[in-house]
DNA sequence: AATGAATGAGCGTTCATTCAT
DNA sequence: TATGAATGAACGCTCATTCAT
């Protein structure tokens, strides 16, 4: 049970967070300054440093966050599902919906995060890695029900995780398509048959 | 005719634009200084003031000059390839090729530039919508040849310059595979044929 | 009411803008450093940088607050006396004054003002049109009384200004006179009765 | 008799010293750039150097051209006029005719060469010691003729000099009047008969 | 817990001057 | 004589971090 001085303190914390993702996100790590997130948050520069040590100690537990959350929503999205393959659609459908409605953690995941310095790297990976592994599992339990041929599923992991990205990147970077969403058929197509398509409909 | 003068100054433009790929692709834009890219250049900092305005314009240029030397590596590799779908092959094998000995080019170009803040965006746009566009032509002609069927080729385009963009990424961060060049079959297969993999043959 | 922590950093403000007077009226604008400032205000250059915005700004600044304890005290020597032209002569006694006691703030306002950039040419515009203005005023209520003829009082101010000025700049410059006020009676009898002198006493 | 490539090195030199009054006048001595007046005289920065030393030795050079050229049409405006209180009022006319024909001459004696530093003081010292010398004759002249009683001249002249000059910098920097020699008969009036104004005419 | 004044190392940029050609 | 590439010291300013209150 909290006492009401631990609850503001944690209240406090979490405005800084949520003051940091806007202020990394849009002006990126290097060129966002302590004084302008102490003030987003309604505190001084002295109250965010007695809750979070140093700026990049910061910026690692918003990373940690946003990945955290990250990574839950499509957990949760793909829980229940039995058949693999649907398991990697749902992942799909809901990197693009929670990305698509939260463009500052986009940028921040994919933009920010990466050219921000070799310490966050570690982080980084690791994001990539989880998710990484989320398909790869998926991949290889298809592979062992037999649904696809077996092939270097870390490899696909990768590019399919890499494909998802990069068609978000562009949505943050040019503002096409204007709903982010509207990739899916695409992207499911491609990541599930590859440029040449679907194989033709058996019984021609 | 040059100059004798005019060539020493030409080389020292290009030892100091062969320094900053280092000092850039290895520290980030924001925590390079210019003082360590002047000595990296065996050069004084007023020296590499008089060939570049500024750090910002030096990025520039040497984005440019990266981006540039890829692209025409890589359309240099696709010319004379009648086939669309093995023109986008020889892209594939190429990126991969050039990535793979230059790791610092991957660095900056994949890494260090996207973090860099908004000033560098066009750059890195302009890159991605050069790979996009080549991508795309390789998929539409495709089409229209009937070897595969009609789809979304822009976003297409993007997923397939993703996928192998993530892959080099995991290179770079973690050092896997040893050899880029072995991700090749699985990203061709991917892209060619999804995770379902290849039809089974028709045997007509 | 003021915590001491405020008021030590009124301390501090104070300290800097003594120091920058030294220091500014010694070398000059351009030729005066920030750190320099700093040292001679027992201060760390980001302290002076908390207080003042920039060194435009601390220059200005500083003008600002000698432009305005020169005219107070001018124009507190006017204060209570009626005839307008026994108050140009008090002006004139306390700019004498003033200037003959603050070398410092002498050289800031005649010399150094002057040639720093049109960025301060505002600001020395307006003391001198202050000063203008304060004599013009004497002139038009004596012409007004009768004291004196018609004229171009604005010129005439100017002119009025100028001449005891330069005197001031001689003494700034050459050390002639030893003692600034020693020349009051010659500005005095130039500026009421011109180099012709008194007109013969009337004896009416 | 000179060469001819002794006469382009004297062209090439004035060209310099014509261009370094613009640019001084306009920028100040510190913030004009020794860049820009090469450019502006058609001349590398090398070129300036073979015939100045250095950019003080320029600036000292174009005050040393401009004060005399300044003393020269004055004195030759003085020569002549045997009354010595007519050969003050030509002076007058003569400062302020030069003063309003050649605004950037205006600027830099004026204003530019006062902030530039201790290094200059001389050179504007003597320029003004030199006038002062100019009047302070001819209203010892004008004593020993009886025409004016006797008074301390030399703050007498300098007070003449500075009213000229305070005119001059009113009109440099605010344009007023249009045309600077509007203040003449203001200006004579003050210096011959002070704010008094002339003795009423005899005979009332 | 919180404030905000203070610190100081570090950085990008400028520019008078030099010098090989 | 003239060029312009090169030098390097100096400067204004920023900002993560500290600390007395």
């Amino acid at each position: 049970m909290m006492t009401s001085t631990q609850q503001r303190s944690q209240t406090r914390r979490q405005r800084v967070l949520d003051a940091a993702l806007i202020v990394f996100a849009n002006h990126g790590y290097g060129d966002s300054a302590i004084d302008e997130i102490a003030r987003a948050s309604d505190t001084s520069k002295g109250g965010l440093y007695f809750h979070f040590p140093s700026k990049q100690a910061l910026f690692l537990a918003l990373l940690d966050e946003a990945s955290a959350a990250l990574l839950r929503r499509v957990e949760r999205s793909m829980a229940g599902v039995t058949d693999p393959l649907e398991r990697g659609d749902a992942a799909l459908r809901e990197v693009l919906h929670v990305f698509g409605g939260h463009r500052l953690l986009a940028r921040l995941l994919l933009i920010e995060a990466l050219g921000a310095g070799k310490e966050f790297s570690t982080k980084i990976n690791d994001l990539h890695a989880a998710f990484a592994a989320l398909i790869a599992e998926c991949l290889d339990e298809a592979i062992s029900l037999g649904r696809i041929p077996p092939h270097d599923t870390q490899t696909a992991a990768y590019a399919w995780y890499g494909a998802v990205n990069h068609v978000v990147l562009r949505w943050l970077m040019t503002g096409e398509p204007r709903r982010l969403e509207e990739t899916y058929p695409a992207l499911r197509s491609l990541l599930l048959y590859g440029v040449t398509g679907a194989p033709a409909e058996q019984e021609s």
